[in-house]
DNA sequence: ACCTATTAATAAAT
DNA sequence: TATTTATTAATAGGT
């Protein structure tokens, strides 16, 4: 525009280059504002020179907030991904927490076990801890007793069906008492004659 | 810049409005890419319209690659942030790691102070662990016993040290009978009265 | 969306 | 880098 057309392509006279950039950037920056201005828009425009240097333009406050709107309306699972690795951020903080409070219990426990504590511990301490031990003590013996009360049941149960399946076998053989060709054959297992192994592993 | 001069203020006819917006949003983005093919340089450009609109251009590959290069090369700070939550995360999540490590090693110390895995427990292991817990539960009592046996000790100490120094002090107030001056002052500590605090404090 | 009178931008010279 | 000026480019308003 001006003392004749520009070929649209790289000015290679670094000189005249130069002054061409310094000019249309501002004319670039002016159009903006122009327009930013007259239509009521925001615009934001960055410029990276050949030289490695930087111009910026943001019609309204800073480019960051620019930026950040931009991106928000085009690339918002970039902002759910950022939201994501902060929730993440934040569970595991509270795993280590939790990890953490685990191992001071478990810590707690060993040291109890190998005695470790009763030479630096207190009476009180002692105490305590005995009375720690009582109640799992009891908590123990509670168990061994369902233990011992289920398997008490299954017996009876056991029992039972044995015993319902002697007087099974005792009618059978009465009914066919002289007749030895109907006596129920071995492989007829609806009343079991033995017992399954494992209902012994106590 | 044609048939009249434009005022910079918003253009308060909206279909006139409307018009020169795209019009010089044209204009805008020609001149930002001859610009960037004439100097060489790289140019993002985002414009949100009044309408809620957005119209971008960015002369070098994708708006995205622009922005970011952009971010590093002025804020490099953010850049900086953003590694800081990753390493962050990575920092927890060896945290984590290391944490489970231990509590596997601390869950082993316990199981084989037990003997027995305690979730699923048999009879018998129940019998052992109540087996072990009973000989903890002796030695806490043992260490009870050295602690008030050592304390009785001390009393007793405590009691021969007053007994001596009353003997003493008996000497004294009989060897002087009758000659005042010669009492022992009460700032002669040779033979302590008073038994210090922390002597009480089991 | 196209036309064109007019203004704005700017290339080259200084 | 700033100014001048001849020239081109952009575009406001009308169709």
């Amino acid at each position: 525009m001006a003392r004749g057309k520009v070929q649209l392509k790289k000015i290679e006279n670094p000189v005249h280059r130069q002054v061409t950039f310094c000019k249309r950037r501002t004319g670039l920056f002016k159009k903006a504002k122009e327009l930013s201005v007259l239509c009521d828009a925001e615009i934001g425009v960055f410029i990276h020179s050949s030289q490695g240097k930087i111009f910026e333009l943001s019609t309204k406050g800073d480019m960051q907030g620019l930026i950040e709107s931009y991106m928000k309306s085009t690339r918002p699972e970039l902002i759910q991904a950022d939201q994501a690795v902060e929730n993440q951020s934040m569970h595991a903080k509270r795993e280590i927490n939790m990890l953490n409070q685990e191992i001071d219990i478990l810590q707690k426990g060993l040291r109890y076990m190998f005695g470790v504590e009763t030479g630096t511990m207190t009476l009180d301490e002692l105490q305590v801890l005995e009375k720690n031990l009582e109640i799992w003590i009891y908590h123990i013996r509670s168990a061994k007793m369902d233990i011992m009360f289920q398997e008490i049941q299954l017996l009876r149960n056991k029992e039972g069906i044995l015993k319902a399946a002697n007087e099974y076998l005792k009618d059978k053989i009465e009914e066919n008492i002289g007749a030895f060709d109907s006596v129920p054959s071995m492989t007829d297992s609806s009343y079991p004659l033995t017992i399954q192994n494992n209902v012994f592993q106590f």
